[in-house]
DNA sequence: CGTACCCGATGTGTT
C-alpha cells in the first residue's frame, strides 16, 4: 500500500488511470512489474530528449508521462491540445522501440500535409521516414521491401494505401517488426469513418493481424466518450488513456440568435471592424464562404474564402496571407481544420452552428492560443439546423438506393459507374455512396473499373445506420441547445467534451450577464445586406459535353453565359418566385417583372438581342405568360417556338444521364419563322436545376438558326435548401 | 449544401 502510494505521486496522471481502469489487485501486479521497465523508459527517454534539445531540456507537462504510457500499455490514447506536442511522444516512442530492435512504427495520418509536416520535424531527430501513400505508389513494393529488411524507422501511412490487400497482406506476413502503430488525429475514426473515409474502420483489420506485443498509440486534441468507445472499437477494447485539461482560457463567448441570412450579414458588418486583430469565420457550405467574403470585401473589409474545390495555390495563398495578418478574416468551411495554427487568431465567428460540440471546441480553439483575449461569436437561425440535417440524412445510403444499385449489378455484372447511372434513376451523388458501402461491405467489388457482385449475402445494416444517425441528431441537439445555456458557455461546451475540470470562465456573456456584441441591428448594415443579397445573380455557365449514346461528347452548338436572378431558397426573390409557381395567385408578381426587366437589359447589356423565347410546359403557360409580358416592357420580340413533347416532368429525372436524355427527347421547334440567322435570343425558364433544358433548349435554337443563345432562369435551384 | 483519400474515367486540345 505505501509502494502504491508512492507511485500514484510519482507518475501522477498515469497511475490515477491505471487506478481507475483495472482492478486493483491486478493493478498492484503490474506496478511491482512496471516500476523497474519504467525507470528504463525513463532514462532512455531523458536521453533522446536531451540529445536533441540540450542537456536541460525537459519534457512538457504530460509529455512523458505519455510516452512511459504508450510503452508500458499495448493501447493508449492520449488526449491533448492542439500545440502540445504530441508528435514528441511517438517520435521518442518510436526511438526507443527501434533501439531495442522491436522493429518500426507506423503513423496512421489522415492528411498528406501533415505527414509532410511530421516528416520535416522528424529529421530533427535523426529518424529515418517513408510514406505509404498515393505519392509514392510506384514504389510501394520497394518500400514495403525496405521495411522487411529494416531501413527505416517511421512509415507515415494514409488509411486507404495502408488497407490495400497487398499492404494488409505485407504487414500481416510476419517479415516486416512493427513495434507501434500510431493512429494521429484519431478522432478521424469517429468523425469519418463511419461515412466518409471508411478505410478507418478498417484499421481493426490490420491490428487484429499483428502479434500482441504491438503498441498501439491514438492521438487526438478531443475525444468525448463517444470517440473513445469509436478508438476501442477499433483498437480492440481496454485502452489506456492519457488526458489533459482541454479549456482555453483566453476566450469570450457570446451565442446570438437571428431570423436570416440578411441579420447575420449585417450583424458581421456591424461589428467585425471594431474587434481587433484576425480571425475566421466558419460556415457551412461554400456558397456562403464565397458570398459573405465578396460582401466583406465591398465593404473594405479584406477577407478570402478559403475551401475544398479551390485552387490550391490560391487556398495555400490565403493561409500565408491570413498568417501575415494581411487579411482580416477567413471566411472558411470545415476544410480549415486539422494541421492548422496560428497563434494569435483574435476572432472566430460561426456563421452557422457547427454540427457538435467537438467540431466547435476545435473551431473555437483556434482563436487565443499565445494572446490574452479572442472573442466567439456562435450565431444561429434556423437555417442552420436544415443544413445540418441534411448532412446528417445523406451520410449513409438508403436502403432503397442501396439495393437498386446492388440489383443493378447483380443483373449486369461486369458494370461501369456511368452504365449504373444511365439504368437508375438516382442521383448520381447517392449512386456513388451505394457503390462505396456495397464495396466496402464485400457484396460488390471492382476490377478494372466494372463491378460484380462478391459472393457474400446481401444486407443493409439498419440498426448501425441508425444508430449513428441517432447519435449524431443528439449530437446536433446539444449543440444547438447551446442557445439556451444560461450559465457559463466555456463550461457547457468543456463538460460536453467529458472534461470535468472546469470552471466558470468569467468572461463569456452569461458570466458577464452582458452581451458582448449588440444583437440590435443598425439600419444602414441592414439594408447593406438586402442591397447585396437581393442583387447576387447566378452565373450559368453553359454545358460543353453531352451523353451521347454510351459517351460523351461535345455539344456542337452551345449556349453564351447566362444568369439566374435569384437563388431560390432563403431570399427575397426566391421566395416570389416560390409564390408564383404554388402560391394561391397563380402567376408571378409585377415586382418580380419588374426586377428581372431592371436586370437583363444591364445583364446582358453589349449583346444585340432582338427575341426572347419561353421553355415550354405541358401543363402551365406560367413561363410563357411572365416571357410575354417580360418581351413587351423590354420591347423584345416575343416568339413560340419550341415545344415540349413529353408528359413526363425534368425534375423527376435524378443524375445527369437521366436528364441529359430526358430533355433531348422532350423538346421540338415549332417552324414559323423565317429569318432565324444571325439573330441573338434570350432563352428564358423559371427553374435552373441542372441546366440540361436550357441547353438542350438552347441547342435546339442554335441549330434553327439562331446565333446566340442567352439562358435566363428566375431562380437557381441547383443547390436545395430545404 | 462539408470534410480526403485515390495512378477516378474519358474526351479534347496542345505539343
Amino acid at each position: 500500500m505505501i509502494l502504491l502510494n508512492l507511485l500514484i505521486i510519482d507518475n501522477k496522471l498515469v497511475y490515477r488511470h491505471i487506478y481507475k481502469y483495472f482492478d486493483l489487485k491486478i493493478g498492484l501486479d503490474m506496478f511491482f512489474i512496471n516500476k523497474k521497465n519504467n525507470d528504463d523508459i525513463k532514462t532512455k527517454a531523458y536521453d533522446i530528449l536531451h540529445s536533441i534539445y540540450g542537456k536541460n531540456a525537459s519534457f512538457r507537462e504530460g509529455q512523458y508521462e505519455a510516452i512511459e504510457a504508450t510503452l508500458s500499455h499495448k493501447r493508449t490514447l492520449v488526449v491533448q491540445k492542439t500545440g502540445w506536442g504530441k508528435s514528441l511522444i511517438y517520435f521518442v516512442c518510436s526511438k526507443i522501440l527501434k533501439a531495442q530492435n522491436k522493429g518500426l512504427t507506423i503513423i496512421i495520418s489522415p492528411l498528406l500535409t501533415l505527414m509532410e509536416n511530421q516528416i520535416e520535424q522528424a529529421t530533427q531527430f535523426n529518424l529515418k521516414c517513408e510514406q505509404l501513400n498515393s505519392s509514392t505508389y510506384e514504389r510501394h513494393e520497394e518500400i514495403l521491401n525496405g521495411m522487411a529488411n529494416n531501413q527505416y524507422d517511421l512509415i507515415f501511412a494514409t488509411p486507404e494505401t495502408l488497407c490495400k490487400t497487398n499492404i494488409i497482406t505485407s504487414l500481416s506476413s510476419g517479415s516486416i517488426n512493427i513495434a507501434l502503430i500510431v493512429v494521429d488525429e484519431a478522432h478521424c475514426i469517429s468523425d469519418w469513418g463511419h461515412d466518409f473515409r471508411l478505410e478507418y474502420t478498417k484499421i481493426k483489420d490490420i491490428i487484429t493481424t499483428l502479434p500482441e506485443s504491438t503498441h498501439i498509440l491514438a492521438t487526438t486534441a478531443t475525444a468525448n466518450n463517444i470517440v473513445i468507445n469509436d478508438i476501442n472499437e477499433q483498437f480492440g477494447g481496454d485502452t489506456f488513456i492519457s488526458r489533459g485539461s482541454l479549456t482555453r482560457k483566453s476566450l469570450n463567448i457570446q451565442t446570438s440568435v437571428f431570423n436570416d441570412d440578411y441579420e447575420k450579414y449585417a450583424f458581421i458588418l456591424q461589428h467585425i471592424q471594431s474587434i481587433p486583430g484576425t480571425g475566421i469565420i466558419y460556415c457551412l457550405t461554400k456558397n456562403d464562404c464565397e458570398s459573405l467574403s465578396e460582401f466583406l470585401n465591398m465593404h473594405n473589409i479584406s477577407a478570402r474564402p478559403f475551401y475544398s474545390g479551390l485552387n490550391n495555390d490560391f487556398n495555400n495563398e490565403t493561409l500565408s496571407l491570413f498568417k501575415e495578418n494581411k487579411i482580416k478574416a477567413i471566411v472558411a468551411t470545415i476544410k480549415l481544420a486539422m494541421g492548422f495554427d496560428k497563434g494569435d487568431v483574435s476572432f472566430v465567428i460561426n456563421y452557422d452552428i457547427p454540427k457538435n460540440i467537438t467540431l466547435c471546441y476545435q473551431e473555437i480553439g483556434r482563436a487565443g492560443r499565445n494572446i490574452d483575449n479572442a472573442y466567439i461569436i456562435i450565431l444561429f437561425s434556423n437555417r442552420d439546423i436544415k443544413i445540418n440535417n441534411f448532412f446528417i440524412e445523406q451520410a449513409f445510403p438508403t436502403e432503397e438506393d442501396s439495393l437498386d444499385v446492388y440489383n443493378c449489378v447483380k443483373n449486369n455484372n461486369g458494370i461501369t459507374k456511368r452504365a449504373i447511372q444511365s439504368l437508375v434513376n438516382i442521383q448520381s451523388g447517392k449512386i456513388n455512396k451505394s457503390i462505396d458501402f456495397l464495396e466496402h461491405d464485400g457484396f460488390i467489388y471492382k476490377d478494372n473499373n466494372k463491378y460484380y457482385t462478391a459472393p457474400k449475402t446481401y444486407f443493409y445494416n439498419k440498426e448501425h445506420y441508425n444508430a449513428i444517425t441517432k447519435q449524431r441528431y443528439e449530437d446536433l441537439e446539444n449543440m444547438k441547445n447551446i442557445i439556451n445555456v444560461k450559465t457559463c458557455l466555456s463550461k457547457y461546451i468543456v463538460n460536453k467534451l467529458d472534461d470535468t475540470t472546469a470552471q466558470n470562465c468569467g468572461k463569456c456573456t452569461n458570466c458577464r450577464q452582458k452581451l458582448l456584441f449588440s444583437t440590435n441591428l443598425n439600419e444602414q448594415a441592414l439594408r447593406e445586406a438586402h442591397n447585396f443579397i437581393d442583387n447576387k445573380y447566378i452565373v450559368i455557365e453553359p454545358r460543353k459535353m453531352w451523353l451521347d449514346g454510351q459517351s460523351n461528347k461535345k455539344i456542337p452548338l452551345i449556349n453564351e453565359i447566362g444568369f439566374a436572378l435569384t437563388k431560390y431558397n432563403n431570399s427575397f426573390y426566391g421566395d416570389l418566385v416560390k409564390q408564383g409557381k404554388y402560391g394561391d395567385l397563380k402567376g408571378f408578381s409585377d415586382k418580380l417583372l419588374n426586377k428581372v426587366c431592371d436586370v437583363i437589359p444591364k445583364l446582358f447589356a453589349k449583346q444585340k438581342i432582338l427575341y426572347i423565347t419561353a421553355v415550354p410546359s405541358k401543363n402551365s403557360t406560367l413561363v410563357e405568360d411572365f416571357t410575354k409580358q417580360v418581351a413587351e416592357k423590354l420591347h423584345l420580340k416575343y416568339i413560340k417556338i419550341l415545344e415540349k413533347i413529353t408528359n413526363t416532368h425534368q425534375k423527376d429525372q435524378q443524375n445527369s444521364s437521366y436528364q441529359c436524355s430526358h430533355a433531348r427527347s422532350s423538346f421540338k421547334i415549332i417552324d414559323n419563322i423565317q429569318h432565324p440567322h444571325n439573330y441573338n435570343i434570350i432563352l428564358l425558364d423559371d427553374m435552373k436545376d441542372s441546366g440540361w433544358t436550357l441547353t438542350v433548349c438552347g441547342y435546339l435554337l442554335r441549330e434553327y438558326g439562331f446565333e446566340k443563345v442567352f439562358p435566363f432562369a428566375l431562380a437557381d435551384s441547383s443547390n436545395k435548401d430545404d
